[in-house]
DNA sequence: CTGAGATACCTTGACAGGTGAGGTACTTTG
DNA sequence: CAAAGTACCTCACCTGTCAAGGTATCTCAG
């Protein structure tokens, strides 16, 4: 991981929701894909996950089931709700005004 | 303020050194400054302020002196250390990897 | 068959940073 | 004189991250 999670904190949920809007998906997987996504240069520590996943069951944003996973260990499915949806995109929004917002401040030229 | 200050944490340093980097600030001036390019968008609590302004100066990237204010109350003012220039555009270069990797990460079509 | 490694889940305690609330002290202005 | 602005600072609390530890199953090489 090149960059430090401290860095993305505040934008965990985002990614999670953001990955669930695509597709109904579980813990592990979740993880895989944030790494590859992210070409390896971010991941989710396992601890962090799973806090988020509580936090945003018990906030009604996500709904788990436990899927059949055929083969292999039992896998616990998670699938956003309307309210999640809501959640994500106005997430979404503020991920983009705070991008413009940290620009402004971070930009060398700018006092005043 | 319009966005929340999690979603700043972890970039609070750059902010102000990024600030510093500009010319020697006070506390107060720094936040106003903040405030004003963030269009008010965006405000460090004074406590956020001066906590990280004995943080960065414990770790040596910045140094302080009192200025003379003539009127009105004392300042401390801040300059920023040959280290903190370093921090700095480590932080700035940290900042672009985030959000590349942040965009990346929400894009709703990626999935793998 | 056995051990390693991958898949898959979960909890706990420590730690760090942000922040509300509170405090001090001076100056200007109505 | 009181209120508001300038300017500083600290403490206790909360929240999110994460290292460390634990459980269980399956696959595959040796």
């Amino acid at each position: 991981m090149s960059i430090a999670g401290d860095l993305i904190r505040g934008h965990t949920d985002a990614i999670i929701l953001a990955r669930l809007l695509q597709s109904d998906s579980y813990g592990y997987e979740i993880n895989k894909t944030i790494s590859t996504l992210s070409s390896g240069q971010f991941e989710l520590k396992e601890a962090t996950l799973y806090t988020a996943f509580k936090r945003l069951e018990e906030q009604g944003c996500i709904a788990s089931y436990w899927g059949d996973s055929g083969a292999g260990a039992r896998r616990r499915y998670y699938t956003i709700t309307p309210e999640g949806r809501e959640v994500c995109h106005r997430l979404l929004r503020e991920w983009q005004e705070t991008k413009q917002i940290m620009d402004q401040l971070l930009r060398s030229e700018g006092s005043i």
